[in-house]
DNA sequence: CTGAAAGCGCTAACAT
DNA sequence: ATGTTAGCGCTTTCAG
């Protein structure tokens, strides 16, 4: 292999190491290692150049450039429960992947809601100059914007702040449920119940308001009955199965997966096949689950890498100024409807 | 609120700014802001420099800090899958948690595998001069080390190279697996069949491993035809539902909790109950699906949190200079058994 | 007890 | 076409 694979033990191999095996100045270095724009280097000494940087295995640091830049090439991210949950592994690639792609590194945090940990996960990322702040959750939800975001620029990421300012991008709750309940009205249902989540969401209203919409687009009359209230866990599913029995539906949009999961569970002890006797959709199109339940459950998916993605472009402006960015949830049919 | 939130805005509220302030140099003010040990300020002096910073609500540049000490407090993660699976994020999590608690902070770099991206990640981190590199994988298997890497400190987390000479830290795949077995014996079980991986790895070997052992240990003589192969997902455990009726079994375990959940479907199918006529734990204790199986599955936990935080402890050389650190597998006992 | 000054690795005018 | 020279914000001897 070549170079000399400096950067262990001896001192790392600095620019000007580079500049005298090349018998030049760090200023010419600097200028061919960043190939600048208007850097008039002769082609003898900048082969030169590059032969020592390759002889000495020499690396930038970055911190010096972004030092002596004045401008730093970090965004920082933090989110609240990276641990707990699939959904933020997304957040965090999507955003890594934008952000990479515009020459950023992404400096992430967890702090499992805890606002102690939040404020120190701040104060260490503005101490590390970051260009800016992703503050993300897990689900969809309005949140109290800590103080200290408020000292650099913050993108919220999949949760809002009315009032604050702050843009926020957000997965569009309102289609994803019109989605959902098109992909069953396509296939002839008329008749669809909602099994909605009991805990008040932008999630809750916002795909009931989808299920609406779309039924009156087909016009088909809402009917209260067929929204049956259901914990959002396989629990919660399995125990709707009844209500849905008594309503008569031919297919179930469920809130998540989970749901739909449990539900499966149901219909099945009820002797009933999916989808021949009654069609499910989901939400969320959760990894582990969705495609692997028998059948594949059709779904809805929460964009949760875009998500991430967007928030990067918003934070760097190449969104324009935007308020709140509502990214759609795409349908992914498999064999459940 | 105190503090005149530079930072946005005018150019962020320097060292020197605090010392104009305080009316001393910055010689003193670095002394009071680091609490420095052999630091003799006079107590008003003192005062005055910390009324000013919070006054100015000046914020230590830490990148120039670490250019002046040489040493950074970085510690890199590169991880080939944050996306697919919720591993990773658990591993993520442990490592952030146990760096932050030295004083570290990571960089972490999705790579999906892509030698590509991951030499550019290491290259990044290495120009951020980082203290090491993590080296983390969504499953445990060896792995042929980047060349990059050796330009570094690393740790290999959830896989292992041997031969590399590089620490890894990975799962205790023979405990989880004899824990697993241990499980059903306790419960009675004599006659229990695994549904094994069709894919070799070191959990394929070592879980296998785990069972016979508990078998001898338990006086049972181990039954070739009791080991049933399955494709490692929900269908795979499905289809092996004729086998594992074939065997005469009462207890079944599964390679992880997919299977589990596949089996599920099928034992239900035949009419079984679980517990009851049939009893089953998983392995890997996969939170969307374990805790919310009808009933919920026991199952033996991956420690995938433990995997992160173990690796920064080796990084940072507090394990002591280990080759390689098995972490344990914990049963999670729920009601499948 | 406090301040002056050198220097960390790099960039960016400004000279030459 | 290349070199000189200031810094960037902070730490750290070493003087006073």
């Amino acid at each position: 292999m070549s170079g000399t694979d400096q950067g262990r033990g001896g001192h790392p191999v600095t620019m000007r190491d580079v500049a005298k095996a090349a018998g030049v100045s760090v200023a010419t270095v600097s200028h061919v290692v960043n190939d600048k724009p208007g850097a008039r280097i002769g082609d003898d000494t900048r082969k030169r150049v590059q032969d020592a940087v390759a002889e000495l295995g020499y690396r930038p640091n970055a911190l010096a450039k972004t030092l002596s830049q004045g401008s730093s090439r970090f965004i920082g991210l933090v989110a609240d429960a990276i641990a707990t949950t699939p959904f933020a592994g997304q957040i965090i690639h999507g955003a890594q992947d934008e952000a990479w792609k515009h020459g950023y590194v992404l400096l992430v945090a967890n702090t499992e809601g805890n606002p102690g940990v939040e404020n120190d996960a701040i104060a260490m990322m503005l101490e590390h100059q970051v260009l800016g702040i992703l503050y993300s959750t897990w689900f969809h939800r309005e949140i109290a914007v800590p103080e200290a975001l408020h000292q650099t620029d913050t993108v919220l990421v999949d949760c809002f702040a009315d009032g604050s300012g702050l843009p926020a991008v957000v997965p569009d709750e309102e289609q994803g449920g019109r989605t959902a309940t098109e992909e069953l009205l396509a296939a002839g249902h008329r008749r669809i119940a909602f099994l909605n989540t009991t805990t008040p969401s932008p999630a809750q209203s916002g795909r009931l308001a989808g299920y609406r919409t779309a039924l009156e687009s087909a016009g088909i009359a809402f009917d209260e009955r067929l929204v049956l209230p259901a914990v959002p866990e396989q629990e919660g599913g399995y125990a709707a199965t009844p209500g849905v029995l008594a309503s008569g539906a031919t297919a179930v949009f469920c809130h998540n997966d989970r749901v739909a999961m449990g539900l499966y569970d149901g219909l099945r002890e009820n002797g009933l096949q999916i989808p021949a006797d009654i069609a499910v959709v989901g939400f969320d199109n959760q990894d582990v689950i969705a495609a692997h339940m028998r059948p594949p459950l059709s779904t809805v998916a929460l964009p949760h890498y875009e998500l991430g993605a967007a928030g990067v472009r918003v934070l760097l402006g190449l969104e324009g100024d935007v308020e709140t960015v509502r990214v759609a949830c795409p349908p992914v049919r498999r064999q459940s409807v």
